[in-house]
DNA sequence: GATAATAGGGAATGATTGTTCCCAAATCAA
DNA sequence: TTGATTTGGGAACAATCATTCCCTATTATC
């Protein structure tokens, strides 16, 4: 069933939530009609599914980014380069299901609406956290303000998943260095 | 005709295009079925003549906020405060055509894509010439990556007006601030 | 003033949508 | 082996969709 929400979310992702027929998830999912509306409620539920398997696979990928560095400024500069490379090249086409959630159901939908934001506040605290790391290790200054920069981070990382969809390249290093320039 | 399409670009802006039904843009635009079907060829004909004349409004602001600085630093500072005030409230509900273009049509609709593109880039070479206005004038370094950073300021602006659909709030004047740094 | 041309309105249409219902195969219990 | 229960499959359904067609005012032309 793990492995069926994992192909639901390819499909949410490209092709967001209204474009997706049922027909649309049968067929990636390989399951027939009545065994999704066994599976699940509705259609929303099926993206409330893959919104949380996605947000669970994405947390897991930005934690061990994260890992990679050895100080707060390293492991933040690590999250971001990663984020960079997953709004780029095929997965950037494929797009990301919180943006696209957010853009597409924000609006019209106050239970996306909800996981949206719970998404992106996990996220913007993670960021913060790391800040905070940077502060008490000395990698970042102590003058840096933790939550306006933590937020407009989290404005970069949705935007670098908007551009990535248009498929405007994003160069992580040269990218990620101006970007470092927020925690001087 | 501009009043009825203006009209169209409100409700695209809000519900995207595929939760859009001809209904919802007849209702909208106080026209009928066929009144619509008379002056566009289709329905990705009205999506594409909103979002023209949603770019072109968006421009002007963009241009004015610019005009309101005394300096390319000062004018990129304008720019980006307008971005976030047009992001947040009412409107930041709302959302921005281009960005649902992107993120609901850049991977199954090529002529919104290319449009979608053409506009960021606009967006990014008109950022760059302020970065430039400001390095001729003495208030941007010329050591500041011209390129990269208004490649990233694209990020930022895109990634608001994400963030601001999803409804969380954001300050003008402490996010900008922080953003000024990457000009340092 | 008569007629042609245009613009706007809305019912009809066929395709597609999300959802339900029921059938067949398989698994388990006795 | 039976019978009961679950699991997966797909046809059927009503609703909604984008689109077309045709009718009625209104404007323009002669």
């Amino acid at each position: 069933m793990d492995t069926a929400l994992d192909r639901a979310v390819r499909v949410f992702c490209e092709r967001g939530y209204h474009a997706t027929s049922i027909g649309d998830l049968t067929a990636a999912m390989r399951l027939a009609t009545g065994s999704v509306y066994k599976a699940f409620r509705d259609k929303q539920a099926v993206f409330l599914a893959a919104f949380e398997r996605y947000a669970a696979v994405r947390r897991e990928q930005t934690r061990s980014a994260a890992a990679r560095g050895t100080n707060g400024r390293e492991r933040l500069r690590h999250v971001l380069l990663s984020y960079v490379e997953h709004s780029q090249g095929i997965e950037g086409r494929r797009g990301c299901i919180v943006v696209g959630g957010a853009v597409e159901l924000a609006a019209l939908d106050p239970d996306v609406r909800a996981r949206v934001n719970a998404q992106l506040e996990t996220n913007e605290t993670f960021i913060a956290g790391l800040i905070r790391e940077g502060q008490a290790d000395g990698s970042i200054p102590a003058h840096v303000a933790t939550d306006d920069t933590s937020r407009l981070m989290i404005c970069i990382t949705q935007g670098m998943r908007v551009v990535g969809k248009a498929r405007l390249p994003l160069d992580g290093e040269r990218l990620v260095g101006v970007a470092m320039k927020l925690l001087a």
